[in-house]
DNA sequence: AACTATTTATAAGA
DNA sequence: TTCTTATAAATAGTT
C-alpha cells in the first residue's frame, strides 16, 4: 500500500472567489476567456433544450465586442426594440431577470410574466 | 458498521442529458427556470469579474421576452447598433463569439477580435 | 494550453 | 412547485 505516497497535490483545485472585479489583469484576462466561453455555451444549451431564441452582446472594458444568437443577435435586437416600442405607450416592459444576486443591475421587476 | 445500511438511494442525481430540445413540457419548463438562472448568474458575475458590460434577450417559445443587462439592456442593444452602422461601410462586424460546440448558430469568424 | 482539485450547477426525486 | 440529493460540469490556481 502507498501509505508514504508523500507526492504534492499537484493543483489547490478550484477555489472558492469572491464575485468582484479581478484586479490582477492577466488573471482577469484568463477569467474572461474562460468564462465567457462558460456563459456563451449555457446559452447556447438553454436555447436547444427549451427552444429559446436569445442574443447576447458583451463590451470588453476595451470596448471589443462579442455577441452570439439564435437564430441571430440581429433578429433578436430587433424583435427586442419591437416589443420596448409596442410596450412604450403601455404598461408592458420586457420582463427583467430577478436575480437574488450581489449584482447592482436594477432588475426591472416584472412578476407578471411567465414563459 | 452499517454494513447492512440498505437505505434506497433517495435521489440517482443529477444525470448526464443530451443537448437536444426536451420533448416533455413540464420537464422543459423547469431545465428552462434553472438554466434562465443559470445563465443570467454567470453572466453578472462575468461583468462584474472582468469589468463586462453585456446585454442578455431571450424570448420563450411562448414569445415572452426576458431581458438583463449592465448598465442596462438598452444602452448595450443601442451600443450594437451603433457598431454595426459605423462598420456598415466597412469591413468590421462585431466579433461573434467561437463555440466548439454542436450548436449550429453560424456563428461569424473574426478571428482578429481580441480583448 | 493542459491539468486537477474543488466549487458550482443541475437532473431526478421527494 | 419548492426542497433535497447525487452527480455532472465549470473553473481557480498551478505547471
Amino acid at each position: 500500500m502507498e501509505t508514504l505516497n508523500k507526492k504534492k497535490r499537484s493543483s489547490r483545485g478550484r477555489q472558492k472567489i469572491d464575485i468582484k472585479k479581478i484586479e490582477n489583469e492577466a488573471a482577469r484576462q484568463v477569467a474572461f476567456t474562460k468564462r465567457r466561453q462558460g456563459v456563451m455555451k449555457k446559452a447556447c444549451e438553454l436555447s436547444i433544450l427549451c427552444g429559446v431564441e436569445f442574443a447576447i452582446v458583451a463590451f470588453s472594458p476595451a470596448g471589443k465586442p462579442f455577441s452570439l444568437g439564435h437564430p441571430s443577435v440581429e433578429s433578436i435586437v430587433a424583435r427586442f426594440l419591437d416589443h420596448g416600442s409596442v410596450a412604450a405607450g403601455q404598461a408592458q416592459q420586457p420582463a427583467e431577470w430577478q436575480l437574488n444576486l450581489q449584482c447592482a443591475y436594477t432588475p426591472r421587476t416584472t412578476p407578471n410574466f411567465q414563459l
